[in-house]
DNA sequence: TCAAAAGTGTTCGCTATACACCCATGG
DNA sequence: CCATGGGTGTATAGCGAACACTTTTGA
């Protein structure tokens, strides 16, 4: 016991609500707890935050250890602070939430279980992670609407359709196929490619990458998603 | 020296950036710090966060304790957390933004000297406070557009046209008066008074207040403002 | 030859936008 | 009587939403 303060001071922690997309549905990826409290049940990766970093850089060093990306998407979208959320001691935590390729995510470091889960089957989560959950899910919804978000989530190269099941996973709301293949025209987000690929046995599909250009002008000047 | 820990702990308090409208043009209300560090300097009001209440209770005492309001509409916006950002030692600061009638504002509790800025004209702050109030000005602009917000801001009555001034002090652009007035119209959202008003000394003007059925309606299902 | 998936329009109605007109008031 | 501010209307263009036609391919 050597840190001492006069007054009490809370552990302050920041966990990572981690997105993935599979072309179907929204992915998130949880680890088992390895330890009490709630040991065996899932949660989101995280841990403390050390002296000498910000929440951001511990949230990427998190993710890091458990997926082994570098440098991902990530955004920081409440701090939890309930007196009782922790059994054992006041924690607070600051959450973020990061977009990933899934395709590129490796196994952690960390010996402990991580699985990715879909968003909409959720298993019973520790501490206040459901609530978390919600959180993020909403947070990232109200982005979506301001930001194209999609290039995180996506590999290189994709289908409209699968472009369109991620923003309906996200929104859970349903599209005209045609009205959305005619709104990404016009935004001129897309790029065509001259490959296709044939994913349900019937005719082949396209694969588009984003106009990185145009995205990023859009990021920029505060797109509106209206749909 | 009777908190004491195995890791070090950060301090952590909650600030708040509170925002007032006077009809005219959106303001700030900020403190003089009257002890070092920035002694001098203006700041957000704030403090440290007890152990047994979460980040909003102490936000909204602390709001109570510096404008007398009771319950106010707070909401967190961001978290700040560079190692750096208080050259005493490891603080990091949830904050939040508060949106209140000024008319019902009274002078705090507290002894120290506590100013209303117009928005567009802050002196330099003391601490991150200039990014705080970035990013919590961002945030609220972003608010505005999934839910109508002038109810905390406005007295009970107003005219249209402290409505619109309202819109563009958040928003920072022009309206088209009629289009304004068309618009509020078609959302049903205002109901209009029998009384007037006579600001300019030309003609009289319509007092409305909102609706507040169709308001809270529009709250829930995230209403849209274009602009 | 038929069902399913994918590419490409077309039509309609709403609304954002630009702009015009009238009324009231004080100088 | 005219400048200023306020209440109300109208025309147009563009977009969201509903929907139709065609092609490809495997069963």
């Amino acid at each position: 016991m050597t840190y001492c303060y006069k007054y009490p001071h809370p552990s302050v922690t920041t966990d990572c609500v981690i997105f993935g997309f599979d072309g179907t549905k929204l992915k998130v990826l949880l680890v088992k707890r390895a330890l009490e409290p709630f040991q065996g049940r899932w949660a989101f990766p995280g841990g403390f935050m050390k002296m000498d970093e910000s929440a951001e850089e511990g949230a990427l060093r998190e993710l890091q250890e458990e997926t082994g990306l570098q440098g991902a998407y990530i955004r920081q979208f409440h701090t939890f602070t309930a007196p009782n959320r922790d059994p054992r001691e006041r924690v607070i935590t600051i959450a973020y939430y990061a977009l990933v390729r899934m395709q590129e995510v490796k196994g952690g470091d960390d010996a402990a279980e991580a699985r990715w889960f879909a968003s909409d089957d959720i298993p019973q989560l520790a501490f206040d992670h459901d609530q978390i959950l919600r959180k993020a899910t909403k947070a990232l919804r109200q982005q979506i609407h301001f930001e194209p978000v999609g290039f995180e989530l996506l590999p290189e190269e994709f289908t409209i359709k699968e472009l369109q099941n991620l923003y309906e996973a996200i929104l859970d709301v349903r599209f005209d196929r045609r009205n959305f293949y005619n709104k990404m025209k016009r935004l001129e987000m897309l790029e065509q490619t001259n490959e296709t690929v044939n994913p349900s046995n019937k005719k082949e599909a396209f694969l588009f990458r984003f106009n990185k250009a145009k995205y990023e002008e859009l990021k920029q000047k505060g797109f509106k998603l209206e749909f």
